[in-house]
DNA sequence: AAATTAAACGCAACCAGCTTGCATTTTAAA
DNA sequence: TTTAAAATGCAAGCTGGTTGCGTTTAATTT
């Protein structure tokens, strides 16, 4: 499905903006950070308008975020066609270069909470150190 | 185990702020925020200071941090005589009042990752509405 | 194709959380 | 009591994220 479709689908502008923000995060398949979309452009997008555009595709379902342990919120478009929550899965986050990966395969498990309390979502965040930095290059 | 004794078994010094801050955590038992602590003390507490308390504290196990929605960490001291892992076990936050609550009892599930990445610790944020707030004050 | 209008954009300003550097104070041991 | 290391507190600064508002743009109507 393109750019253009995912948006109409959504019933949302297909902006200039909201087509190159979408394909790069379609291109990367990995979950990104604003700062990282925004280094990743090639022409400048103001900040406002990036945190809005995210803000929105997040709403109307065609990316999903998790924080990392720095607080930092990072998007991930995800497949339309697949079936289930979106982003219903472990993230794993390096904490030496920063770079987050969907752990797509295991989904997020139950959890009981105690009685009067409604669960609307969960976030199951994985650290530790990924194969490009190894664990050679840790330090500290 | 008195304020005194936890942190004289962790080789650090009592000083009158650490066992104000390291009282306040025990005392409320649930996990909290940097401004939700300054807000609790009845003395004032300067807010690097603050934060490096928390930091050495979690540094020598006397507490375990979790991070909210918001990106906010929280803290909460954790009892040193049980044994496994400290904080591991998922956390409940409500969206609403934003307090979050340790749902002890139930340990944190293993997680596959790809080879050569190497896990270090997890987190697991289960968020919604707690019980005081109620279902029906729900906004939005 | 031009006009229209609601949505989206971009700019300035702002806030909260958190960190760094450094001088001053305090703790605990000599 | 002296002393040296450790901890505190203050100023300043950084990043992520938000709000308000005037301008531009997309998509629809004429």
């Amino acid at each position: 499905m393109t750019v253009e479709e995912l948006l109409s689908k959504a019933k949302l502008r297909a902006t200039h903006q909201r087509k190159v923000v979408l394909s790069l995060l379609i291109e990367k398949a990995s979950p990104l950070s604003h700062s990282e979309i925004s280094s990743m452009l090639t022409e400048p997008l103001d900040k406002v308008t990036l945190y809005r555009t995210l803000q929105t595709l997040k709403t109307y379902g065609i990316v999903h975020q998790v924080q990392g342990l720095d607080g930092v919120w990072r998007f991930c478009a995800h497949d339309p066609e697949s079936k289930g929550c979106p982003g219903d899965h472990p993230h794993f986050l390096c904490l030496h270069c920063g770079k987050m990966i969907c752990l797509t395969g295991q989904r997020l498990p139950r959890v009981e909470v105690p009685e009067g309390m409604t669960v609307e979502g969960k976030q199951f965040v994985v650290y530790g150190c990924c194969s490009e930095c190894g664990p050679e290059t840790e330090e500290k």
